[in-house]
RNA sequence: GCCGGAGUGGUGGAAUUGGUAGACACGCGAGAUUUAGGUUCUCGUGCUCGCAAGGGCGUGCAGGUUCAAGUCCUGUCUCCGGCACCA
């Protein structure tokens, strides 16, 4: 049946074709940037541009958009951009198939997406708008690429690396997930290549220590997550001597109170150590098992149930605390890029040590009895407190702390050993051998090396290569475009080679916040003065699939630009939310599972509103959403009832609500008051749980109470419209229109909490006997103890609990409750 | 194993500093409107005993502190997420 045009009603398409074309004709939410207001910075995760827009980030938008929305009607001035991050894999796997060039699929789809983000009435300046594929901006990724290489922050190194044999290309530490291709799921191998680093170790400690400041602003999983990846660890780097050998060796360990224990030493066989202590005897036997270990992927490599392997290098080590000479072996238990890749085992207290131990027969020397048992016996390694013995100088002591103490004491004498901190993060890997990416901007000269490509020539621009030239073939595709890669070398003019591969797209999104801040800038990568003014971001909202990735990339980011002198901060984010996932009956969304919600349907069927609103009301911002547990329907008759309280009002725009009723203004204020507490602290379900009370009120006032007229219940519908213009911009400014207000209500403020009538609404009290509730009483909201005490102590339920008992105690906490204890 | 988080009705979830457990919704039930279905509106809805008035029980489990515990303390179980042969 067709509805009649109805201004009871409003109809959600047409207010979102009106609405938007209003923002974008009056850069409503343009900055004003002229130092009137305070400045926000609220950032979203930018998108990549895989498709069109899909629930997720609906729900991570609209979180974003919310706290934009609100910073903006409380009188800030507020950056609020978008842009995409829009090079990468599936751009190049598009373009191989449709013989197109991947900026063809890439380009389509950010217009596709960009139409969503307009429709899906997100407070974005647009004008602000950036892609990282473009030579604009990848010019200065280059450009900073540059600036690290000459810190000495990125250099090149040889070494075994993570090889996607799928994608044949390299892959970061970060990007293997249980030994798996983090994007295509293929088990990930070895391969030894010569590659690009960022030397973010050299960060480690500042990145730990930093976040101490970042507590209670990021979720504390977060934060857990990335101390756990940076994995410091202390104790202490000891030298073992090996007759024949100039140098030592030198392990890391974190007890070294148990050296006397160390019965035999153990080195990665892939490590360069490995391949030179061993004896010509034992070299068939080693090249054996160190190629078994290359073919073996990272998954059995990780297995914890794998037995032992190894082999015995022929070679001996003097245990420096007791004189023992002990034997070497290379085992894959032992990581070549952790420590110093060798380490002393002992197998009397380290589990894995005990299985090798055990395994190939070497011996086992307690050195804490910790009153467990012989762990040579029991097959299990102690590893807690107890009694040193078989240790020399510790013989006897009981406490750890003090055992270690006093050894490094003693191989600090010896000139053997030093407490020393290691960390579990590795550099960052960042070259990658595919041609959507950007250009690592140097040559490689026969005679020079890697010379930087000099900065008056940025950018490096990809060549115009398409189709089947895109295919994999081990090797980044840009080697073979020759007419690219062959290029004078700048110092000398003698032939010479561009470096083929492309950056890891974790480089360009570790940087894009700063280019906001001044995105046509030709001159720069961004201008000093504009990020001062707007950094660091007071809001960073984004998945928690980035909590390691992306967010300790851009802290490195932000630490190397402080010490370049472009920043006076350290670190990017003040605050960061990390809304959930939208899932769909109990389980992600798949095209396997056939359980996928499509946005752009839900939109049609429901509008954005509702949709937007949806979101918002299912749940705390961090927590998953199940579509099949809530209702847009219901959301969209919620809608349409805010709606019809501003349809109803009668009063005049700006009539005073002092003149109107006390008891209506009260609950409003104290609704408002509520909601401005829980925007604060993100809880932006409840803010729609009390807006739905707010509107129950005020259809009560209009229908059963002091009607239309009255102009409190103007006032309560205005803050109603406020309120729901952060979740549902559409109907909102509707309302607001429909009131009589100017557009737009994002041009208005948020309203002021009048805090006594926020505090004057009657309470109920509660009177409890003996810890039980007896009696429930309705008492005015500035009730005296005196007086609550007495009103209590008169209540007939409370007289019948009290049964003639003495009144011991009392403890009144007016208005709410008095709590009544008898006497025995 | 280590680290982080969470256990509240049939469901999603509320409950600043200890102070009415279950806000607000979904669903369900009853009624009104409707030719019917849907929509809309009203009332009810933690479990339990009771015709009722009014009791008893109740925030994973077991203790404890307190006039008062979802909230604090001790122990314990389960689930989710991250890391993991990291020395």
């Amino acid at each position: 049946m067709a509805e009649e045009p109805n201004r009871r009603q409003y109809d959600a398409a047409a207010a979102q074709t009106k609405w938007q074309a209003y923002w974008a004709d009056h850069s409503t939410f343009r900055p004003l940037d002229d130092g009137s207001k305070p400045r926000r910075y609220v950032l979203d995760m930018f998108p990549y541009p895989s498709g069109d827009l899909h629930m997720g980030h609906a729900e991570a938008f609209v979180m974003g958009d919310v706290i934009a929305r609100y910073w903006k009607l409380c009188g800030y001035d507020v950056l609020h951009p978008i842009g995409w991050d829009s090079f990468g894999l599936p751009a190049e796997n598009a373009a191989i198939k449709n013989n197109a060039h991947p900026a063809d699929w890439t380009y389509a789809n950010i217009d596709t997406q960009a139409r969503s983000l307009h429709r899906y009435g997100l407070s974005f300046d647009w004008s602000r708008r950036l892609h990282t594929s473009d030579p604009e901006y990848y010019r200065w990724t280059q450009w900073l690429f540059l600036q690290f290489y000459r810190r000495g922050l990125a250099y090149r190194k040889a070494s075994y690396v993570n090889w996607c044999p799928k994608d044949q290309t390299v892959l970061a530490n970060e990007q293997v997930v249980q030994g798996v291709c983090e994007r295509c799921g293929t088990t990930v191998t070895k391969r030894q290549l010569t590659q690009w680093y960022f030397r973010i170790t050299d960060y480690a400690q500042r990145l730990l220590d930093d976040m101490t400041a970042l507590e209670g602003q990021w979720p504390d999983r977060v934060l857990a997550m990335q101390r756990n990846w940076i994995g410091r660890s202390t104790g202490a780097t000891v030298r073992f001597t090996v007759p024949g050998r100039t140098e030592p060796i030198t392990v890391f360990t974190t007890r070294p109170d148990t050296l006397f224990g160390a019965t035999f030493m153990v080195v990665a066989p892939d490590a360069d150590l490995a391949q030179e202590l061993v004896t010509d005897d034992q070299r068939a036997e080693f090249e054996a098992y160190l190629e078994r270990t290359k073919q073996a992927t990272e998954i059995e490599r990780q297995s914890t149930e794998r037995p032992k392997t190894g082999v015995f290098l022929g070679r001996y080590a003097i245990n420096p605390v007791n004189g023992d000479s002990i034997p070497i072996w290379a085992a894959d238990y032992v990581l070549a890029e952790y420590g110093t890749g060798a380490i002393m085992a002992v197998p009397a207290h380290d589990q894995r040590d005990l299985d090798f131990a055990r395994a190939f027969d070497l011996p086992v020397t307690m050195v804490i009895d910790t009153g467990e048992g012989d762990p040579a016996q029991t097959g299990v390694a102690t590893a807690g407190d107890g009694v040193y013995v078989n240790s020399g100088l510790l013989d006897g002591l009981a406490n750890k702390a003090e055992g270690i103490a006093r050894i490094n004491a003693q191989l600090a004498a010896d000139e053997v050993g030093e407490p020393t901190v290691t960390f579990r993060l590795r550099d960052w890997l960042l070259s990658r051998q595919r041609f959507w990416g950007c250009p690592i901007p140097v040559i490689h000269c026969p005679e020079h090396g890697a010379v930087p490509v000099p900065e008056d020539q940025l950018p490096v621009e990809l060549p115009d290569l398409r189709g089947a030239a895109l295919a994999p073939q081990g090797t980044s595709p840009l080697a073979a475009a020759t007419d690219w890669v062959n290029v004078p070398c700048p110092i000398c003019g003698r032939p010479s080679q561009r470096d083929a591969d492309t950056m890891d797209t974790f480089v360009d999104s570790s940087w894009y916040f700063y280019r906001y801040c001044s995105p046509q800038d030709e001159k720069a990568a961004f201008d000093p003065a504009e990020v001062a003014k707007w950094m660091p971001v007071d809001q960073y909202v984004g998945g928690v699939e980035h909590a390691i990735l992306h967010l300790l990339y851009s802290r490195f980011f932000t630490k190397v630009l402080f010490d370049l002198g472009l920043i006076d901060f350290q670190e990017p984010f003040q605050r960061l939310l990390n809304q959930g996932q939208v899932i769909n009956q109990g389980k992600a969304m798949s095209k396997s599972l056939g359980n996928g919600v499509d946005l752009g349907a839900q939109i049609d069927e429901f509008g954005v509103d509702a949709v937007r609103l949806t979101m918002v009301f299912a749940g705390p911002p961090e927590d998953d959403i199940d579509w099949a547990d809530v209702s847009a329907a219901a959301t969209v008759r919620f809608l349409q009832r805010a709606y019809r309280l501003a349809a109803d009002v009668t009063s005049e725009v700006g009539a005073d609500p002092a003149t109107g009723d006390q008891a209506v203004r009260r609950v409003t204020h104290r609704i408002m008051g509520e909601i401005t507490d829980l925007l604060e602290i993100r809880r932006f379900n409840v803010v729609v749980a009390r807006l739905m009370e707010l509107v129950n009120a005020t259809r009560k006032a209009i229908d059963t109470g002091v009607g239309p007229a009255d102009p409190a219940v103007r006032e309560a519908a205005e803050f109603t419209a406020i309120g729901l213009s952060l979740v549902a911009p559409y109907v909102a400014e509707e309302m607001w229109q429909e009131l009589g207000q100017p557009p737009s209500i994002a041009d208005t403020t948020w309203p002021t909490i009048d805090p006594q009538l926020r505090a004057a609404e009657a309470a109920t009290m509660v009177v409890q006997v003996q810890g039980k509730i007896r009696a429930k009483l309705t008492v005015p909201a500035d009730i005296t103890d005196a007086d609550a005490e007495a009103m209590a102590l008169a209540d007939e339920n409370v007289q019948r609990a009290l049964d003639g008992r003495a009144v011991a105690k009392v403890i009144v906490r007016a208005p709410k409750m008095v709590s009544i204890v008898p006497a025995k």
